[in-house]
RNA sequence: GCCCCCAUCGUCUAGAGGCCCAGGACACCUCCCUUUCACGGAGGCGACACCGGUUCGAAUCCGGUUGGGGGUACCA
């Protein structure tokens, strides 16, 4: 088939004046990963800033590579993260499919077009020649390029061999001593010398294109207007503008955003730990806040400004901005910048995110790992899926309740697994007794505390006013000669099992004068061990 | 090896020849607030990779060196 009728199918676009047209191309190989999220924002952004649209297409044309529920678990990482594509294998479109392994006669009639015009050439090399070949040039210390063996053998031998079913696939016929450029927003003009540039293979054997080919034509046929893709693309960009070229098209604008590292400066990889979009979700991350990271990470704003919403990223925003040195994910900016829009959150919002946070880690049925970031190494908590359930029990029995407990947490919090892993003493079914050990600690001497609590136990009065409270607790150290932090510490410990908790008064009065007395009286008939 | 990109505090950056003995944010440290933690407030530490040019004057322009990153597949 001509590929003529395909221009036919797909008309350009009636989009007002200024309007981009953009995509991302992710290739189903595994989860779906932060720098795709990255590119993915970001290209959603210049659609909505100029009323045009912004499509997913899937690149599925290694068919050795592809992984099972990679696009689902794609589009649930685009769909939790609030980026919703205009065009898509999920909401279809008119310009479609949006699955290259579905377009496959498409880019064999391209492949045709190119060898009929003399732009492309049937290759019938082996693997094993290009091995060997590969390997000589490598020995002898030069380039490792195709030696452009098939590039001209005559027609009539090439259809004969074609007839006989002789394997073959379609190459690129890159000019000699020309100079190949471009120009990126970001980077200015980048040129290369033709005969640095491969022969590059543009239809494999089993007749499925190479991302050289199917992007230029899927970018033509779907009129996308404006690309942004990582910086890891531009090397092979000289092979693009030829084929923009031979096909006579209009090449789109092009920038290329650095790629992510992380802390030691390498390319965001599987194994320098979790780059799934999920796993952040796993983390406790809100969407907004990573979103806000990612490109706070490759974007200055104006006004230094580290939190900014997605409308404000829109209007602001220009692929001209974009930074050419690679930035490194950095978890204590995340952090940070996660802190800021959970603290947000007033308690409703941040109840119904936190139990939809535990539906989806329960979802996952198994043992959850929480990961902060430390200098030195990762400070790491294991929650067990049996934990994590009856978390999930005792906050979500009384919503008034937890979301009283939130009220009195959010500046304390920066990622939504902090809730869990801090908030379980406010519920009476989750306390357990007090380490001994622990509740000594502040006096020293487990006799002391015995007989503190004891004494408070006599006077104490459920429901009092804060600052009568603390009067009596102050009176009562005076009394026993100790320092009042140190029995404000005691009462601390002996009621929430930890060091660390909000202001103790307002502790006292989520939990309630009976659960109080409770946990007192069970700290009080702690076994002395000394 | 070859090709390409890049180079300001630990990190992200501002800086487009004099306004910079370099500004902001995160992180870190100190102090204040305080019954702990957190929040908040006030300070502090901390960088123009190097070498040559150009210029009255360079973080800013040019060249080189070094360093980092990416690519080099019938992967994307």
């Amino acid at each position: 088939m001509d590929f003529e009728p395909y221009e036919a199918a797909y008309p350009p676009r009636q989009l007002p004046p200024g309007a981009l047209v953009t995509r991302i191309g992710p290739s189903p190989t595994g989860k779906a990963h932060v720098g795709t999220a990255l590119q993915a924002v970001i290209n959603r952004a210049l659609a909505d800033g100029s009323g045009g649209a912004f499509l997913l297409r899937i690149e599925d044309t290694d068919r050795e590579r592809f992984v099972e529920g990679a696009v689902e678990d794609l589009l649930a990482a685009l769909d939790w993260l609030g980026i919703r594509p205009d065009e898509s294998v999920a909401c279809g479109g008119k310009y479609g499919p949006y699955v290259q392994s579905e377009r496959l006669p498409i880019y064999q009639a391209a492949a045709r077009r190119l060898v009929e015009s003399g732009h492309a050439y049937y290759c019938f090399c082996t693997p094993e020649r290009l091995e060997s070949v590969r390997l000589a040039q490598q020995a002898a210390g030069k380039p490792t390029m195709y030696d452009r063996h098939c590039r001209n053998l005559g027609s009539e031998q090439v259809e004969a061999r074609l007839a006989s079913g002789e394997k073959a696939v379609v190459r690129l016929k890159v000019p000699d001593d020309t100079e190949i450029a471009f120009d990126d927003l970001v980077r200015g003009r980048i040129a290369f010398e033709s005969q640095t540039i491969d022969d590059g293979v543009l239809l494999k054997s089993d007749g499925f294109p190479t991302y050289h080919l199917a992007v230029v034509v899927d970018d033509h046929l779907m009129r996308v207007s404006q690309i942004i893709r990582g910086e890891e693309w531009i090397p092979s960009t000289p092979k693009h503008v030829l084929l923009y070229q031979y096909f006579g098209w209009a090449m789109p604008r092009i920038a290329h955003t650095p790629i992510l590292r992380d802390m030691s400066r390498r390319k965001l990889s599987k194994r320098s730990g979790d780059t799934s979009i999920t796993g952040y979700r796993v983390q406790g991350y809100l969407p907004e806040g990573l979103r806000n990271f990612l490109t706070r990470i490759v974007w200055p704003h104006p006004e230094g400004k580290d939190v900014y919403d997605h409308a404000e990223f829109v209007r602001l925003f220009k692929p001209e901005d974009l930074p050419n040195t690679g930035p490194i994910v950095d978890p204590q900016l995340l952090d940070f910048i996660n802190g800021q829009y959970l603290r947000r959150l007033s308690p409703e919002p941040l109840y119904t995110a936190t139990v939809d946070y535990l539906q989806f880690l329960l979802d996952l049925d198994q043992d959850i790992t929480f990961e902060s970031y430390h200098p030195a190494a990762p400070i790491k908590h294991t929650l067990t899926r049996s934990e994590l359930e009856a978390f999930y029990g005792a906050f979500s029995a009384d919503p008034a309740y937890s979301e009283r407990v939130l009220m009195l947490e959010p500046e304390r919090y920066k990622r939504l697994s902090d809730i869990v892993l801090n908030t379980g003493f406010f519920f009476g079914a989750l306390f357990r007794p007090v380490d001994p050990k622990l509740l000594a600690k502040p006096l020293g001497s487990a006799e002391q505390v015995e007989a503190l609590l004891d004494e408070y136990l006599k006077l104490y009065q459920p429901d009092v006013p804060q600052a009568e409270w603390e009067q009596s607790v102050r009176d009562l150290a005076h009394q026993a000669g100790v320092k009042d932090g140190k029995l404000f510490m005691t009462l601390r410990i002996a009621i929430t099992g930890r060091e660390q908790t909000p202001p103790l008064f307002e502790v006292l009065t989520i939990l309630g004068g009976d659960e109080v007395q409770r946990r007192l009286e069970l700290a009080a008939a702690m076994p002395v061990s000394s």
